[in-house]
DNA sequence: CCTCTAAATAGAAATGAATTCGTTTTAGAA
DNA sequence: TTCTAAAACGAATTCATTTCTATTTAGAGG
């Protein structure tokens, strides 16, 4: 059992059971994003029983608690990624590969107080990521 | 006809169509965003015969000229808006009553030419967007 | 170690937003 | 006016995601 799983996942409130500690590891392992089927098909060899119900139902907690994050993908299917930098930050994401790589400041805290005083709203929340393809994949002149 | 939007279509190389004109008429006279699904209810009033389908069709056709906007919302649906501001600008978007307002500077320029030297990457595109409570819904303490 | 219970999971079934497809209609160029 | 590629119809379908009820289990408390 990997220790600092269990620990994120008593932080966050969640009981560390095989099949959460599972997901993690093997998002960590993956070099980029994956979606809930992917990592069923592949965690279904390690456990007797596994439903796909428990994937997505895992993958979204995970991600509401922090301890994962989410793609905007254009065909508006869920992917998620684990990305172990506890600071705020935000992502690029190559549109071929999937591979994620960390954007290290976004300078949008500011524009949300500015966005705040000017209109007097309040912003909850920020959506930033940089979609394209990465060094490998442009070098390659992939498209997909 | 509305002439402006007829120009508009045909700069974007589509036939201007009066369910076209439609759609365009009734989101520019939309406060906020709205579903394919509500405009449709909406537009059946003005013609014999229209289909879900084509309103979820134009709706597409028309973002991906840039005539039209899209929201990343998180229901995960899919929600459009008109904006008449032709510069490259961004959107804060009240998740209560759907309002839409501008952001004028992103700063994200010289973000993409960061990461495309950094890691030699190429960033096609990049998503921006602050959610939260416009003036009016934060006073009224609404969370909906 | 046990016990106990709220939380987690199974798995079949349902959901419903979005899309497909073959046919019919139409915008607008010629 | 004619003609054709583009647009629209709309019933049917898709399929990623969620719901639901019964069953299992993690881990707090003894
Ligand atoms: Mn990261
Ligand atoms: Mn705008
Ligand atoms: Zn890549
Ligand atoms: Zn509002």
């Amino acid at each position: 059992m990997d220790q600092r799983h269990a620990s994120a996942l008593k932080a966050a409130g969640m009981k560390a059971t095989p099949k959460r500690l599972a997901i993690l590891e093997m998002l960590e392992a993956e070099p980029g994003y994956a979606s809930p089927e992917e990592l069923w098909k592949r965690l279904k060899d390690r456990f007797d029983r596994l439903g796909l119900p428990t994937v997505y139902r895992n993958l979204e907690e995970l991600s509401q608690s922090g301890v994962l994050s989410k793609v905007i993908h254009p065909n508006r299917q869920l992917y998620y990624y684990f990305c172990s930098n506890r600071e705020h930050h935000h992502h690029f994401v190559c549109l071929s590969c999937r591979k994620v790589e960390d954007i290290p400041a976004c300078g949008i805290e500011a524009l949300e107080q500015e966005v705040s005083k000017r209109n007097g709203g309040k912003v909850l929340s920020h959506i930033l990521q940089l979609n394209g393809l990465c060094g490998g994949c442009a070098d390659n002149g992939e498209k997909r």
